[in-house]
DNA sequence: CAAGCCAACTAGGTTAACCATGTTGGCTAT
DNA sequence: ATAGCCAACATGGTTAACCTAGTTGGCTTG
């Protein structure tokens, strides 16, 4: 299934998943094949799908609930509008913004941050 | 210097290298420090680092020249062109991470979440 | 001196192994 | 029959090894 093409596998396996989820193939809430079964039908190893679904659940696409399998996330209609540009310059604001605070909390309050992180 | 939070390492990295970023700690054009040296000061395996590598490259805040090294990418603005997915993606961990940390703060201080949110 | 080779770096892809953890269904023992 | 255990399966994180391939600087050789 893989073909070497110089894209590498695990980004071909990501890019086909990301194509069944966008034309309706899995539909939202459904469950992906499992990692052992994804591997048989694109003939690669476990390593390049778990690479791939690993991609696939950074970019939010699916979630992975343990024990149970990787299902195609539910309520993402939102990536079909149009004018996300204005949305993603706007939240990218509010991280900076949210950032910057957090950064203020964690300096004045260090017992915090050696709470957490020691 | 990764911290056991339940926020896996690579994510940790990925996160701290994100914002540096962000923050013009590491300027467009200039080059990260090597895979080997990262992990060095990360004390992590080169593993986790070359996958927090994977996840920046991914979302097109970096990218590599093999041989050279790996760079901050230049044209900030890019993803007003095509690829909002990867801004959204990048978006999205930011967003996790500061969730993470905020709920670290709400944990260290109770009273202030109190106080603030019931 | 100059050309070219080579060793030491770099990123990146692939695979395999090990472990932790969560779920589920079936079997066993009471 | 039922309660509980347990094996088989699932995702997910980490590490290590091996390979390809590009770059660079120094050394050797002509």
């Amino acid at each position: 299934m893989v073909k070497k093409t110089g894209r590498p596998g695990y980004l071909q396996i990501a890019d086909e998943l990301r194509e069944r989820i966008r034309g309706g193939l899995l539909a939202p809430g459904e469950p992906l094949p499992s990692t052992a079964q994804l591997a048989e039908q694109f003939d690669a190893s476990l390593s390049v799908v778990k690479m791939a679904m690993g991609i696939l659940r950074n970019e939010g696409l699916v979630v992975g609930q343990q024990g149970k399998g990787v299902f195609v996330r539910e309520d993402d209609q939102l990536a079909q509008d149009g004018d996300l540009r204005a949305e993603v310059t706007a939240l990218r604001s509010a991280v900076q913004d949210l950032t910057r605070r957090l950064e203020q909390m964690e300096a004045a309050l260090p017992a915090a941050a050696r709470k957490a992180g020691a």
